[in-house]
DNA sequence: TAAATTGCTAAGTAATCTTTAGTATTTTAT
DNA sequence: ATAAAATACTAAAGATTACTTAGCAATTTA
């Protein structure tokens, strides 16, 4: 299992939808949508970066949370994304007052 | 360019490597490691999961980083990627006590 | 328990990446 | 100023990988 195979499979089952629907949401032809968000949900291929994009914008995620290896990265993306603009930079600004590694 | 070049070409400058340099450093044969990032970094291709594992681990970057679109969340992926457990913990924390958008 | 939905796969075709063999550009040293 | 060295870049052929097709398998629902 691939980083991204665990990220969408994750990111698809909170949607509630399924393979196909997903595929055909994201704008792959209904008949190849099934076959190819399962191959990517498997490890068996991997799309490209303006198939992420959109799957991203289907399952309301960042582009970036689908290459998080750390659980906990993943759910800082995700939960990054969806506050405001204003809530974000309070986010990024925190990152700044504490101290780096060592 | 593509979100992965820009953002490669961001953080290889930052860490003052060549692109050959970075290549080899990344496990790529010094025949084609010139060839291959400069074409990772043109745009002209993409790279799989485990180069961009090996390059992210050369210039200290989160992989998710490079798939940033938002110039905010890659400086919030590099920053907390350069932090202590503990630390990481304390902002992921800080996500969860804000308001989720709207 | 039949029907429908969902998940999955092999194999051929299509598309993309890697290597090779350089040229072009920029930087450094004299 | 300019030669040498380093760095950046590219086309094209070869190698590899993704996409489509044509289903079968497993699960869920009525």
């Amino acid at each position: 299992m691939s980083t991204f195979s665990i990220r969408l499979k994750e990111a698809r089952r909170e949607s509630g939808l399924s393979q196909e629907r997903l595929g055909i949401l994201a704008g792959i032809d209904e008949s190849s949508a099934s076959a190819r968000i399962n191959q990517y949900e498997r490890g068996k291929h991997a799309p490209d970066f303006q198939m992420v994009e959109r799957i991203a914008q289907v399952l309301n995620v960042p582009e970036a949370y689908f290459y998080a290896k750390d659980d906990d990265m993943a759910q800082l993306l995700k939960n990054y994304h969806r506050k405001r603009e204003n809530t974000r930079k309070k986010i990024l600004e925190f990152t700044l007052e504490l101290e780096s590694k060592i």
